[in-house]
DNA sequence: ATAAAGTTAAACCATATGGTTTAATATTGC
DNA sequence: GCAATATTAAACCATATGGTTTAACTTTAT
């Protein structure tokens, strides 16, 4: 097993490739596709872009280095599909930010900031 | 007031600025610090970090420019504060993916089984 | 006035990123 | 066998990133 802070740092990396996958809107688009219309290969998948099938294909493999696209290889078709789990958790980190930015609480924060003064 | 197509490109860049700030473990930490421990001048913020000050610095301004902190200059101390709007973009952007991951077999299988119900 | 403190600016370096174009590699179909 | 298809690999380019060190600037304190 692991140690904790092994563990810990794994957490960042994987947080780290998620995040900067996620930091450039033609990879935020190629997911919506996958959320919206389901998998498809990778020709599909670039078709709507005016970049070249290569820079798409870079894309994708951000993307499934991230963990948040697995590709199913069958002959020479790469059939990509949307593998939400790292989205799991980006809200497990989230989660933990909500109350601050959660309306009702925003007091509370002011509370913290002024609690943090002598 | 801005076209729908060109607010939607600055969603874009919010998202591009916001993501790619949360991409870099240092800046994690740091919004961690200001959440957990309120509001701090840079020399403090730095000060658990073993990078140079300038470093420090120059990462607070990323997260500066993606609107995740305020700073107050106040003569020559900068006090930096946690600014959680765009946390809430960034949720709001995850909550359309989160029918894909939150149990999503589990749905499934409540479905198959109303379906099938008399 | 001078020194110290808090912070950024500048110049620099190594590496990563996002794109291109031109191969190269497999696989499929005739 | 041969051509077309699906995809990646390679080489390249411009720019961004994350870090350094040294210098500059402003404010405070003695």
């Amino acid at each position: 097993m692991l140690s904790s802070a092994a563990r810990h740092l794994d957490d960042d990396d994987d947080l780290d490739r998620v995040f900067r996958a996620l930091a450039d809107r033609t990879r935020r688009a190629l997911l919506h596709r996958l959320a919206c219309e389901g998998s498809a290969m990778v020709t599909e998948l670039a078709a709507p872009f005016e970049m070249s099938l290569p820079a798409v294909s870079k894309h994708l493999k951000v993307l499934e280095r991230a963990g948040l696209v697995s590709r199913d290889i069958d002959g020479r078709v790469h059939t990509c599909s949307l593998a939400p789990r790292p989205l799991a958790s980006v809200e497990a980190w989230l989660s933990f930010y909500r109350p601050f930015w959660s309306d009702t609480l925003d007091a509370l924060a002011r509370f913290v900031e002024q609690d943090d003064a002598p």
